[in-house]
DNA sequence: GTCTATATTATGATAGAC
DNA sequence: GTCTATCATAATATAGAC
């Protein structure tokens, strides 16, 4: 707990920013080390193993979910329209975690498969009192996982976003959602 | 062109296979040739390379695109709907395809995200005409790629929709998509 | 805690028999 | 067209010096 060690921290953010800019295939132990700027050794006595690294990502996505939801329940502007609006913030923190984590579920990572659902199932739960309907709840994921999607395919690049603000007014409108001032 | 050899079209199906149910980490030539049940060697014939490969499967996908599209132009409850509705089309062979380059691309094979990318222009400008606005047009290739990214997330199981004919209305409604009948 | 070997296995690809 | 070796390289992981 308490402050864990800069080497680790820059072993783990070199693994996530290769996985981002790259892809999976070329997030390997050799390549992050070199990233990281320390030695294969070196990385090696942090995460003992491949599975240690994706396990720690996870974390760290995990705790970032936890932080952003409670600014997501704070935010004026109502918890889905920030639900939306935060899921095309690529490049923050949270985001490049989770598009990380994702690239690990895609390539069979079962603990990443699982992380992701987990997270699903959180944003379902937390943004259930707010839509009037289970189906406007389920637009609202699935815009979402679309931006999201759509952020995950362009490696490397920085996707376009045409008019978020209109879309999010669209689906809030369309889904049913609880206006924030009432 | 004409036809092509059976054990080819077996190589092929085998390597989309894997990609499909245990990522493209499993997809390895010993791995497909295998599945296939031919040798390395017989694979190597038909393929001579990986790349040789994802290029098939591409080439595949695209073909399997044109003919959904001529379908989804001809669908009687219009064309948006029967994109979302296409896309929740989970294990036909245009979705496995699709699904599988899909992967590929989350794993920087360029050619597989330069190919996801011509799918989604393609969709863009065959569904334009029958939006009323951009964002309309946004929203709908939004939910379509949130519903395919979760069939795309569940690996080797099968996802689950809720009610989609209610989530089809409410986005075609949304959208401003123009009647069918009209 | 970090490094330099080195072992071990997996992977993509070649060569040549049948 | 399909097979059985075989090779070269790259990947994960270990051992042990500093």
């Amino acid at each position: 707990m308490s402050r864990p060690p800069l080497a680790r921290e820059k072993v783990l953010d070199a693994f996530e920013h290769v996985l981002l800019v790259e892809g999976e295939r070329a997030a390997t132990m050799d390549r992050v080390a070199a990233e990281a700027g320390v030695s294969k050794g070196g990385l090696l006595y942090h995460f003992a193993s491949k599975i240690a690294l994706e396990e720690a990502l996870i974390e760290r996505m995990d705790h970032l979910v936890a932080l952003d939801m409670d600014e997501m329940l704070a935010d004026p502007s109502g918890v889905a329209a920030a639900f939306i609006r935060s899921s095309a913030q690529t490049g923050d923190e949270l985001d490049r975690a989770i598009t990380a984590v994702g690239r690990l579920a895609s390539n069979g990572s079962a603990l990443s498969v699982e992380a992701i659902r987990r997270l699903r199932v959180t944003w379902h739960d937390a943004l259930k009192p707010f839509v009037e309907s289970e189906v406007g709840l389920e637009l609202i994921l699935l815009v979402s996982d679309g931006v999201y999607f759509n952020n995950a395919l362009t490696i490397g690049s920085v996707p376009e976003i045409a008019d978020m603000e209109a879309l999010i007014t669209m689906v809030t409108t369309a889904a049913g959602v609880q206006s924030p001032a009432a």
